[in-house]
RNA sequence: GGCCUCGUAGUUCAAUGGAUAGAAUAGAAGCCUUCUAAGCUUUAGAUCUUGGUUCGAUUCCAAGCGGGGUCACCA
């Protein structure tokens, strides 16, 4: 498709347009393919824009001989619409060896940073939109060739940790009952009841709330007393998380823990506050953000305890030294957008190399539409509960049907229809989540998509003929309507890949597989394949398929989703 | 209150300043002896308000109204 536009644009310069040229796409297919907006044009000469386009196609229907690509041009108002050789684009796409090359557009070695639980806190749903956004960024920053590091930042130290310690030991017999929690998803739910009950105490109980301090201060300082609840319940927290990680499919190359850089982070903020980087204040010690349009904020609090602000200090240090990346990607929800802004301005001065290097990838906000909760641990709902939710839906879908290997197909849906309807909307927008929706197999869903590959396989298969054929060259007699909207739309699928890097967002790669999902299912609908009218036709429309199964796989792949052959 | 952000069909989402504002879902009407009906076709329905910039504004600017976030010892 590149390559069709830069034809066009070198023979529009041809005959003197000048400046940056832009192609657009025309509204209805019968206006053409292609279009050039003659506004800029008609401004620099002074003249009406719909005259302007009638001159430039006097001047290039001459020149149009000779050049197979381009069938005709034609003028609508303003635009000067360009009309593509339906036989020759189809063979232009159709003979590339694979339809899902991206263009390469590497920044280097880019560090994606994503997920970050903490432990003794419920996973929700939330953190799933984390995993499942930094997971396909990941994969949409490897796609166009960058080296990436998956990093996960885990909190096993502060506060949250000892309101969730304190609640355990309300209970008289704690001990007792923790014995007896064997399985992870239950001394999860069990951490996540008893963090719920001391973050309440915390905020009405003054004297829970000194003892959750002495608690977190224990916990610093790795007091005895606590020491070995502390760890246990860590433990229980980390081996939870792998099940998570694993479920959604999601992997890390490197794990740092708050407890590797609250030490290192103290240090460097006292060493910067020799250096005038930090200053005190009423007892603690906080960086004036307020000096450069921002926020002051604590980094070491009157208690002497480094705050998440003085523990992302030695963060940034670590990862740095470790693996020199060009880019850090934050994938952190949009509440932390200022906070974010004022940590990264300290870095400028603790770690100066950091300087535009360090991003924060704003996803937002995922709520529950209303009345639709029904399972609740405090106010969060867990993200094992709306993967689980999701399987038993489509469980009762897919009752009746015999398919091997069915459980592993069933949480393969399950996956793609949350992960997709968790990427379809923008990066930064909220999503009002709709379980029913998330799982529903009709309309704009992950199943949807998988449809889509589940149908195209079953008729390569039936094909043994196009099989064991192979693929030779695609001969193409003439195309239909809907044949062509399925080539363009799989002629783009690179500047998709590409847009996606360059806006950071993976709802670029949903919104287009949407599309080329939607073009397949009218193409199906208008165009049998094994039963063409002719040989030429089917092996056309095999090789077709087969391409809209290839982009469809590779697209579903960037967005972490793994396609099925039988739904 | 300061700063940030968002206001589009009943609902959930789209739209580098460009052609008739697109989808999905819910509603209405059709299509399975035919490659998987988890599908397709038809139909009805929307830009918060008021100004400004522009040949042209959902998009940019200003004000207002209405949500959300954040603003020192949580992460």
């Amino acid at each position: 498709m590149d390559l069709i536009k830069q034809q066009i644009i070198e023979l529009l310069k041809s005959i003197g347009v000048s400046g940056v040229i832009e192609l657009t796409t025309p509204p209805k297919p019968e206006m053409g393919d292609l279009a050039f907006a003659c506004f800029g044009l008609a401004k620099e000469q002074g003249k009406n824009p719909a005259e302007v386009a009638k001159d430039l196609k006097k001047e290039l229907d001459s020149r149009l001989r000779g050049n197979d690509a381009l069938e005709k041009v034609e003028v609508f108002g303003p635009y000067v619409n360009f009309y593509l050789n339906n036989v020759e684009l189809a063979k232009m796409v159709l003979n590339q060896k694979d339809p899902s090359t991206s263009f390469h557009s590497a920044q280097g070695k880019v560090m994606v940073e994503f997920a970050h639980p903490n432990t003794h806190k419920p996973v929700h749903i939330g953190h799933l939109r984390t995993m499942i956004t930094g997971e396909s960024m990941a994969r949409i920053f490897e796609n166009v060739g960058n080296k990436v590091v998956r990093a996960n930042y885990q909190g096993d130290v502060g506060m949250h940790i000892a309101k969730c310690l304190w609640g355990i030991m309300q209970d008289k017999d704690w001990e007792k009952i923790i014995k007896n929690l064997k399985t992870t998803s239950e001394r999860a739910i069990f951490l996540g009841q008893v963090y719920a009950r001391g973050g309440q105490a915390y905020e009405k109980d003054e004297q829970a709330k000194k003892e959750i301090e002495e608690i977190n201060a224990k916990i610093y300082s790795q007091d005895k007393s606590i020491r070995g609840l502390y760890k246990k319940t860590r433990k229980w927290s980390l081996n939870y998380f792998d099940y998570i990680y694993q479920r959604v499919d999601t992997h890390f190359d490197r794990f740092y823990f708050e407890s590797e850089c609250f030490e290192l982070g103290k240090k460097i903020v006292l060493e910067g506050v020799k250096n005038g980087i930090f200053e005190e204040s009423q007892g603690a010690i906080i960086f004036a953000g307020s000096k450069y349009g921002l926020h002051d904020r604590v980094f070491v609090n009157s208690k002497g305890l480094p705050t998440y602000e003085a523990k992302d200090m030695a963060l940034a240090r670590l990862q740095f030294k470790e693996y020199h990346p060009d880019f850090i990607y934050h994938v952190v929800a949009k509440e932390q957008t200022e906070y974010f802004k004022v940590m990264f301005k300290a870095l400028e001065f603790t770690l100066p190399n950091s300087k535009d290097k360090e991003k924060h990838l704003v996803y937002g906000w995922v709520s529950l539409k209303e009345g639709k909760m029904s399972s609740r641990t405090g106010q969060v709902i867990l993200a094992e509960w709306l993967l689980d939710e999701a399987e038993k839906k489509i469980t009762e879908v897919m009752k009746g049907r015999e398919i091997e290997n069915k459980e592993k197909i069933i949480r393969k849906i399950a996956n793609a229809a949350i992960k997709y309807s968790m990427l379809k909307t923008g990066i930064g927008n909220d999503i009002i989540f709709d379980i029913n929706e998330a799982v529903s197999l009709t309309g704009d869903s992950g199943p949807y998509l998988l449809y889509i590959v589940a149908r195209i396989k079953s008729i390569l298969r039936k094909s043994k003929a196009f099989l064991t054929a192979g693929r030779s060259k695609v001969v193409v007699g003439s195309v239909e309507p809907q044949e062509k909207s399925l080539i363009l739309q799989i002629a783009q699928f690179p500047e998709v890949t590409k847009e996606a890097v360059e806006k950071l967002d993976p709802s670029r790669i949903a919104k287009y597989l949407f599309e080329l999902a939607q073009k397949f299912n009218s193409f199906y609908e208008n165009c049998p394949v094994l039963q063409a009218e002719s040989v030429v036709v089917r092996d056309f429309r095999l090789q077709l398929i087969s391409m809209t199964g290839q982009a469809m796989e590779h697209g579903l792949g960037l967005l972490g989703i793994t396609a099925i052959d039988e739904m």
